[in-house]
DNA sequence: ACGGAAGTTTAGACCGATCTAAACTTCCGT
DNA sequence: ACGGAAGTTTAGATCGGTCTAAACTTCCGT
């Protein structure tokens, strides 16, 4: 009754900059132990020096904790903020396609822009519509609105076992002709496959999805996440 | 072949803000011949020598044509933007009122913000997904796409003839709480009601909408557009 | 026909976000 | 243990959009 950050009110001054390098650090942050000002540019297409100059920003807003020469990590409050803009856009990109006909390689550029513009209210009509749904059109967990995130599966193409019926959970990409491609292999979040073969040395992959069967790029496969799927045709 | 203006194309450095005073002095002119300085800046709330060193910039744009100490006009370049924005927000209103559940006094303010975010993909979306609609929730026109207005009555209700089966079909009003108000009436585009009576001097308008009857202030009247509806409840 | 009020524009400043160029750290390899 | 490359920060500029304060127009009423 006390806690609970009630980040609705408080923000004033959080534009869509500050989202998104928020966002970007936050998923830099789970892939590396160090977030550091060249990354965080690379990713924002920007120089080093103008990040430097945000990452101040937002230590003053307190949005992160910012130590020169070394990197940075988001304060707990910043955690929250970059989430919320996370559950905007995975809702966006589902809405997009479950109400609007879009295809999973068209939503990503949307949302990118809708993310920051989304009302509370707007949100809530949305996931209200969808049925407050935990995953979007690629398989990536849509964070709830207390800041839970629903954990998926880890296990990649790449180092599944061989010949167990497997279940793609996940796409992890964003490029929109690498999604169409993967997109009429029919490796959309749901489908069915086996791992037939993996070459040696990070060579290709090949698969059954029905009855077609495909060789697939060592990192494409390392991009899309499974499980395995027990019995039953689902 | 040639001309029809592919704005799409050259826009560049179009910012919102720019839309917003394209808008802005798209609606004075209709009510007035002369928009004037000072009447930007009181609609965009912000203080007169911000809107003299913007219109500098749109007329550098060659969006209006701009006379000092006189006053502002689109070109059809300025007026075909302002056209595409509107535009947007009308089918955005749309939307939201017939997609998303909003009522027509919430649809205002969000519109507000997504008109100029909206993509031209998602426009024609949201514009198929309704069957390409030619007005929004209050009965406003919204432009077609080749910049086209499909005009609408302009007797309000304040000089509507007595006694006569009226139609509403337009309500020129974008206050939340006075747009909550005129629904409670049922005054809203497509209702019928007839004029019963007309205080003198300005006074309030009776009317009688299905078995009810209410008095209405003139003012609030005269933001209402009806037509005659010949016979038939429809 | 002219003085003053109302309206408008200029001058100069600020803020957020970015850039380039120059200075400064870090850290690795010898 | 130290020199240099790679990475990072500082300094100072720019741009869009806004502001205040001061100067300038316009125009109305006497």
């Amino acid at each position: 009754m006390a806690k609970a950050v009630a980040r609705k009110q408080l923000p004033a001054g959080i534009t869509p900059v500050i989202e998104d390098y928020l966002k970007t650090i936050y998923f830099m942050a789970q892939e590396q132990a160090q977030v550091k000002t060249t990354d965080v540019a690379k990713r924002l297409r920007v120089k080093p020096s103008s990040v430097t100059a945000m990452l101040k920003t937002l230590a003053d807003l307190k949005l992160v904790e910012y130590r020169p020469y070394y990197g940075v990590a988001l304060t707990p409050l910043g955690n929250q903020i970059a989430l919320e803009v996370i559950r905007h856009h995975r809702l966006i990109e589902l809405y997009l396609v479950k109400a609007l006909g879009f295809s999973w390689d068209e939503v990503h550029e949307e949302a990118e822009v809708l993310e920051h513009v989304l009302s509370e209210k707007l949100e809530a009509r949305i996931a209200a519509h969808l049925g407050d749904p935990t995953l979007d059109p690629h398989g990536d967990p849509i964070p709830a609105l207390d800041g839970t995130l629903p954990e998926t599966a880890t296990m990649t193409l790449a180092d599944a076992p061989l010949r167990k019926r497997l279940r793609v959970v996940r796409v992890r990409d964003q490029d929109a002709e690498r999604l169409r491609y993967i997109a009429t292999l029919g490796l959309v979040p749901g489908a069915h496959l086996r791992l037939i073969e993996r070459a040696p040395f990070e060579g290709p992959i090949t698969v059954r999805i029905g009855k077609r069967v495909h060789a697939l790029d060592s990192r494409l496969a390392r991009t899309i996440l499974v499980e395995e799927a027990p019995r039953h045709p689902s």
